[in-house]
DNA sequence: ACCTGAACACCGTTCAAGT
DNA sequence: ACCTGAACACCGTTCAAGT
């Protein structure tokens, strides 16, 4: 991630060995492990120290306090996220409209997808946080994969580029939360995902300015 | 709300005489004040009584738990928003979709702008609990309201309105959310609240079936 | 230099004792 | 019948004592 977190929320030190890389590999293991095992509100440092096979005092070395370990956490997740969506992106530099869009909602709807618990355990665990800088160099990042990607279009130029990206980005993210969290039926849910790329594409047809 | 919480999570007991329903209302006011002046996480249960003047003793008479006391407050947030929303709806019965679409993006967008201290601190406190029937309540509600609106339209008709209403809602709701989270700067968000509406319509008019 | 875990302050929740 | 708040179990965090 490209921006510095708050410095309240970042780790203690950084792991200049292998044994810390390590360690803190493990703490972040049994963090996603408690939490999927009991849930947001039984994870508690000292379970999470226990699964971990550390003591609470270790793991205090490494995060300053319980928040710190969330956030490292989602960032983590945030910026593996981020890679696949910016190649994703990259591999369709100079394709049409339409295939650039059903690459990008394809990219976010399927990491949901494969791995909603974790997704869905991860949404729980950012809110009691302070993500608005995690969140924010998400969407900058983002914002720079598309905004790259629909420049060269062959199909279509925009005359305001930042804000058709940003409700793009805006729209595809906000939809693909608002019907994870829903959990619609089965034939609901493909059948939403397809008309969102319709959707998608009907508006940048209708903004963009015809090139020649 | 019309579908009935998990018990676990409903009040202990239903306000029977005026003074029980007078208390309740100073919790829920105490409990909003306490989340905007300390924040979540500091949101304590010796705070709100003490806030309330009322001791923690009584309080867990009225919500056998703190998750309750968050869930009762969700829930009634919703039911305001809600109502507001079937409002709106109603308004435009017989309306031309593109009045429909703006008067249901005005409603859901300016009910979380005026307030959106207290949006921002239930969305917060919504996360720590099982808030899914809540969420499918308040969906279901939205898509009575809606797919009544959209099937007065003079102007246009749906081979699968459900499908065609989901969307809508999915894609309004979540844009929104997204919108509100993020705190896009003033230009862009009111920019991106025209170019949602636009969207939608373009969307509409390319699913809709001719009317004769 | 790094790890440990008892100790501390505080939280959610209960229930014997009050009125 | 209803309210109170000390008491209990548990949590986040610290830091003296160990290696």
């Amino acid at each position: 991630m490209a921006a510095t977190p708050p410095r309240h929320l970042s780790p203690r030190k950084r792991p200049r060995q292998a044994r810390s890389a390590a360690t803190l590999e493990v703490i972040f293991e049994a963090t996603v492990q408690v939490l999927l095992a009991e849930g947001i509100h039984r994870l508690t440092t000292t379970r999470v120290a226990e699964r971990a096979g550390v003591s609470v005092g270790t793991m205090y070395q490494y995060f300053p306090h319980k928040q710190a370990l969330l956030y490292a956490l989602n960032e983590r997740y945030l910026d593996v996220l981020a890679v696949r969506i910016e190649k994703a992106c990259e591999g369709e530099h100079g394709a049409p409209l339409a295939r650039m869009i059903e690459a990008l909602v394809s990219a976010y709807w399927d990491a949901k997808t494969e791995r909603s618990d974790v997704t869905r355990a991860l949404y729980r665990s950012a809110v009691e946080l302070d993500n608005a800088t995690l969140i924010e160099a998400f969407a900058a990042r983002m914002d720079r994969a598309t905004s790259a990607m629909l420049a060269t279009a062959p199909d279509a130029a925009f005359d305001d580029l930042t804000l058709v990206n940003t409700t793009l980005l805006a729209v595809i993210f906000g939809t693909v939360r608002n019907v994870f969290e829903r959990g619609l039926p089965e034939p609901l849910e493909s059948g939403l995902r397809r008309q969102l790329v319709t959707m998608c594409l009907e508006y940048l047809k209708a903004v963009r300015r015809p090139v020649a």
